[in-house]
DNA sequence: GGGGAGAGATGCCGC
DNA sequence: GCGGCATTTCTCCCC
């Protein structure tokens, strides 16, 4: 594809919120927060409808180089180059995309307003454990989700048979020694504030490391292995994409 | 264009390691390390040569949904629907894009052996002040970076004017709790595992939150305000560059 | 492969 | 806007 034509059919889209696609061979450089310099390759590039603009390389899931939202951008027709010059002035970002050769340049009006509905998270598990606090611990009663502390929020806080305050910490994946700090300045800070001694710790977590359990048990905590809840069934899926689009309506 | 159409391409393609960009009007359903559903819109499917799937929606950085590289997928031609299945053994993960219009389908072999090259992260933050440490206080003598403990790595060890052991943690952002903690941590643990107690912990970023100032100073330690370093200009960029693609040749 | 931590992290929610 | 934090985090490095 001419550099020439690639140009014209890039100036046309400018004003435009078609979502760009181009494929060409490039340079990247970046400067921002950090600065970096991508060498010649042939490369997808993204323009997407909030002006947001990734780099994707012929492998992994992230993009080499990318802009964030509402970014500036204007092709530039130089000598045997065609050049993306890119800019953020609120995020003090800047992309310059070097094109030696333009494989294609496509574009589509993309229609979509849908989010994704994503089960299995932290705060499913948190719900979980408030809903039925006995399967951290007999006797547990729950007081609180997400308590809003001014260092962090707490995911679950119970109390246990002796009226004990009890911190429970969750963490979907193999619980590590940031979640043990975590866990460790929730309890000092409610500790502080309500200013109490007996208050415990409990993280819940499907594994924990092995240097995180020795911290955990150092500062007097304990670990119950839960794991995150149950999926929904592909039809509870559809039914709840349904009850959505019906609440949409209203 | 026909679903036939694109089923066919599609499987053509299949065994292939070119690049696909695939625009189509679909749903997205994810099961794996959590479980996940998107209900219809028009979205770029992107298939990389290492079998990587990507779907992105009109807006946003992110893939709305993904599945990891050497994903096994194939496209399935249902009544008036296409399906792309798409399997992961290794991650245990699956994905089903079900489409219900294809606007294009296109293929690329791409060529691209080229590495990105960051500067201005926060190691490069911490070899400055191992080289200089006179930046954070007077008088320090640095004695190691990257120091490696069983409760994590440190980024720059020192001793003072008066022999105390200082730890030196180094953010390229604004220092939060977090920080902090991971701070609190290496201190501790030097503490205990050299039995002694004048160990200092000094925190080294550009800002620090109110809260986490708060908590480094409970906690006895203090603060020091360090830019991350200078940037390479854009002509060391090309240098640098020139010299890699000189090293490669020999 | 496990463990630990950075990232140009991004994205979400709360104040 | 800042602040705190989860993420299908991803990626790298070290042991």
């Amino acid at each position: 594809m001419e550099l020439e034509e690639a140009y014209s059919l890039l100036s046309d889209l400018r004003k435009t919120h078609k979502t760009i696609i181009i494929v060409a061979d490039c340079t990247v450089e970046y400067k921002g927060r950090a600065e970096s310099y991508l060498p010649p390759g042939e490369r997808v590039i993204l323009i997407k409808r909030d002006r947001t603009v990734l780099v994707h390389q012929d492998s992994g899931s992230m993009p080499v180089n990318y802009m964030k939202e509402n970014s500036d951008w204007r092709p530039v027709l130089e000598k045997d180059k065609l050049e993306l010059r890119i800019n953020n002035i609120s995020y003090k970002e800047s992309m310059l995309i070097v094109m030696n050769k333009v494989f294609s340049v496509s574009s589509f009006s993309l229609s979509d307003g849908q989010k994704i509905q994503l089960v299995g998270t932290e705060r499913d598990m948190a719900d979980m454990i408030y809903a039925n606090p006995d399967i951290v611990e007999k006797g547990l009663r729950a007081v609180a989700t997400e308590e809003q502390t001014k260092y962090g929020f707490v995911d679950v806080l119970c109390y246990d048979r002796q009226n004990n305050l009890v911190v429970i910490e969750c963490k979907r994946y193999t619980a590590d020694l940031k979640a043990v700090s975590q866990l460790r300045r929730y309890v000092e800070r409610i500790k502080k504030s309500k200013g109490i001694e007996n208050v415990r710790g409990i993280l819940c977590a499907p594994k924990i490391t092995s240097n995180a359990k020795e911290m955990l048990f150092d500062f007097g905590f304990s670990f119950k292995a839960v794991k995150p809840p149950a999926y929904m069934s592909r039809e509870e899926h559809r039914q709840r994409s349904l009850a959505d689009f019906e609440h949409s309506k209203g």
